[in-house]
DNA sequence: AATGACTATTGATCTATATCAAAGTAAACC
DNA sequence: GGTTTACTTTGATATAGATCAATAGTCATT
């Protein structure tokens, strides 16, 4: 089903540019996202080690493959390992809108539980690994566990609010500029979550991802991205991006 | 706190023009997003009325009161009985962007959960009422009875579809004009949900309350209905609006 | 019916971004 | 290493929508 484009950018093991990328890294567990409902959990006084019943761990991904297809029904849901994967969305004509991304320690396919079909598809952007929860059975579980069911909404609920935060940055934005400045802070603090911030990172998917994602044309990317260079407010060279004046930076994405 | 403008648009109690509007109409309440979490739960072999405890059922609110403050911490989520509610964000220089629309039948503040503050301040356009319910009380409730919170998951992620649904029917349209009609068809939907549907209603928000939300100009959006009236695809008499060829203007919406 | 305060429409002009076209650059494959 | 293919940048021009300015409805009060 997927085709796999064997290209893979900065994801490569080997990448002459872009400095630290590469060696797959993956999330620590404890700051995934998945981690309420993967470890045991408490019942009464007891400690109940539920998660092996429905957790599948670590699976690889290779890049271009898929996770899910568009409307298939839910089956699982998952948490991205390492790796990052973008969301698609078809239209009538076959054109793909990008509607997100997700990054290491994020959910995927969390947003599909209400009409129990997956709501776009996800590509994974080089390798990646995902770990998956099956939902028949997490729900069986929590079904006698109360704390699962807490922890499950906890962990939607909060998903649910970044997820939300990542379209208003974009809907609220007037022009280009601020859109483009909103989605660089956006990710880097999501690409380095759980390191120190340092603003220097590799952005993974393609130019045309991202113009596609915040529905600007690349050329129009393209030229802001030359600008905000020459003003020294940023510095990249191919996938590698260094923020170099944060504050301005933020002043600019709130137009 | 909320200052409330008297003037009230279709939703005044005497409406010259706009049909059959007014007599503020409540949905019913097997037709409202709480139902799930509102009537007797079946726990074992028994059914209890918990919901005594934790629900308050249609007070009114003032056109142009708000049921909540942005950033006020959580402690209600609401069930819109009657009226409309329009969710406002503020930016650092006070402007408001208008974030969503809230219909009869529809959740309020249900997204405010993971971070345990409301993201936004929800006022009234015209008279309107609300279910509430107290999270502490439901979460108390809900943990003694599995069923309940498994209930209470399904209506959060069904609202969140719902929401979802809505934003990116905007972020995905590429002209003014398809943005727009995404807008009408989406809101002739929602007004009519539990009628049959006539694609006949009343705008409840004003033409700058839709340009906001829309993030176009108010100047833009006039244009706009000028020509899809003119096309014969839209009548547009104030507030009231009738859409006259749903078939030409949803293959408009998408582009 | 006249006044005042909004609210909505229309017209003229400007500008940010799209579009069209071409050249430059990096990665993959033989 | 050289060729092919995909990705990215730059330039010239067109246009959708913003902006500025004015007019015209609409409703509430007197």
């Amino acid at each position: 089903m997927a085709k796999s484009k064997a290209r893979s950018g900065a994801s490569a093991p080997f990448n002459s540019r872009g400095m630290n990328s590469s060696q797959e890294q993956y999330v620590k567990c404890q700051d995934c996202a998945m981690n309420p409902v993967c470890g045991p959990v408490v019942s009464g006084g007891s400690q109940l080690s539920l998660a092996d019943s429905y957790l599948t761990k670590r699976c690889a991904i290779q890049s271009g493959e898929q996770a899910f297809e568009k409307h298939a029904p839910l089956k699982d849901i998952f948490a991205v390992c390492s790796g990052v994967f973008k969301l698609c969305d078809q239209n009538e004509i076959g054109e793909e809108k990008i509607v997100g991304f997700r990054f290491a320690g994020e959910l995927l396919g969390d947003d599909a539980i209400s009409p129990n079909r997956y709501n776009y598809k996800a590509i994974a952007i080089g390798k990646s690994s995902l770990c998956k929860v099956a939902m028949s059975q997490l729900v069986d579980c929590s079904k006698a566990v109360p704390n699962l069911q807490l922890q499950f909404i906890s962990l939607l609920t909060k998903q649910n609010y970044l997820n939300h935060q990542g379209i208003n940055a974009i809907v609220a934005k007037k022009t280009a500029e601020s859109l483009l400045v909103a989605f660089l802070l956006n990710i880097a603090k999501r690409i380095n979550a759980s390191n120190e911030q340092t603003w220097q990172f590799d952005l993974p998917m393609s130019r045309d991802d991202i113009a596609n994602f915040l529905g600007l044309r690349r050329e129009t990317l393209s030229r802001i991205l030359t600008k905000l260079q020459k003003g020294n407010l940023i510095m990249i060279q191919g996938k590698n991006m260094k923020l170099l004046n944060v504050d301005v930076l933020s002043r600019l994405a709130n137009q």
